[in-house]
DNA sequence: ATAATATACTACTAATATAGTAGGAATACT
DNA sequence: AGTATTCCTACTATATTAGTAGTATATTAT
């Protein structure tokens, strides 16, 4: 059950927009160079991000990417399911006609919990959320 | 972030004999066939249900498969662990040295929430839960 | 004993998804 | 004009999943 790199760079690309949204427009470039993706890789990425609405780009000289709204607008949710998809443990959650047991299949209630566990935590989150975490870490981290 | 064919169907399976508890072992040939699900690949399923110790076959005519221990110490959690392995959305939270930044990166702390609400649901039930609600539902529709 | 029935084991295969890589086109700034 | 950037499309390598195939081994029933 583990997370595609998709989603993991994804969410960490975005991250670093979100935690620089009043310094102009970013690019991929550097995103990649801090997080370590690489670029060409990272390039697909954003273009999912953008067609989900969560980002803007510009192009030519001096362009980059941008968050298309706050990042307190923009839940972790969404973005993971631009990203990795639908939260979705079993087909037959989604599509109830895949299986023509559903109506009365206890492991189906199994993952319909699980995946309702996950997505409470998601939802919970936004972008700024997650940048001011950050932001706490690196306060404290001057005391030391 | 679907499940694999393998925890759905092994988990089918085993629930089949947790409902079979007291009329024996039960076949191979007969799970897959109520559960829909190829015989010889059940087959490999139920290896890894019985080397992580939750069943136990017998061989030979009239043999088959049976619980190793009562359905109510089946925790579904260590069935899931035993088919999809450990639930690790990321690899830095397994083995931190996995990654430099594991220490102070926000994400990780994102996907650690998530990975410990999977494991509270999955650590909530035991096979014997999900066999009373099956006979829960059952006798509720005798009545309609 | 022998035949029938079941699991046990090992190896192979097909299909799919993931994680990239590659190259050039389009756009905008200087 | 030249440079820097995103945009688009296609390809490729690798891994995983899902399943198939065939044979060996153990147990029961006749």
């Amino acid at each position: 059950m583990k997370l595609s790199t998709r989603t993991r760079y994804g969410v960490r690309a975005i991250l670093e927009l979100a935690g620089n949204q009043d310094k102009g427009p970013m690019q991929i470039k550097t995103i990649a160079h801090r997080q370590d993706i690489s670029v060409k890789y990272l390039e697909q990425l954003m273009t999912i991000l953008k067609s989900a609405g969560f980002i803007r780009s510009v192009r030519g000289a001096k362009g980059g990417y941008i968050l298309a709204k706050p990042a307190n607008q923009i839940k972790l949710s969404d973005v993971f399911n631009a990203l990795e998809g639908p939260v979705t443990t079993v087909e037959c959650l989604e599509n109830e006609s895949s299986c023509k047991r559903a109506a009365d299949c206890v492991t189906r209630q199994v993952w319909a919990e699980v995946q309702r566990a996950i997505e409470s935590v998601l939802q919970s989150m936004t972008l700024q959320d997650l940048v001011d975490r950050t932001k706490d870490k690196k306060a404290l981290s001057y005391q030391i």
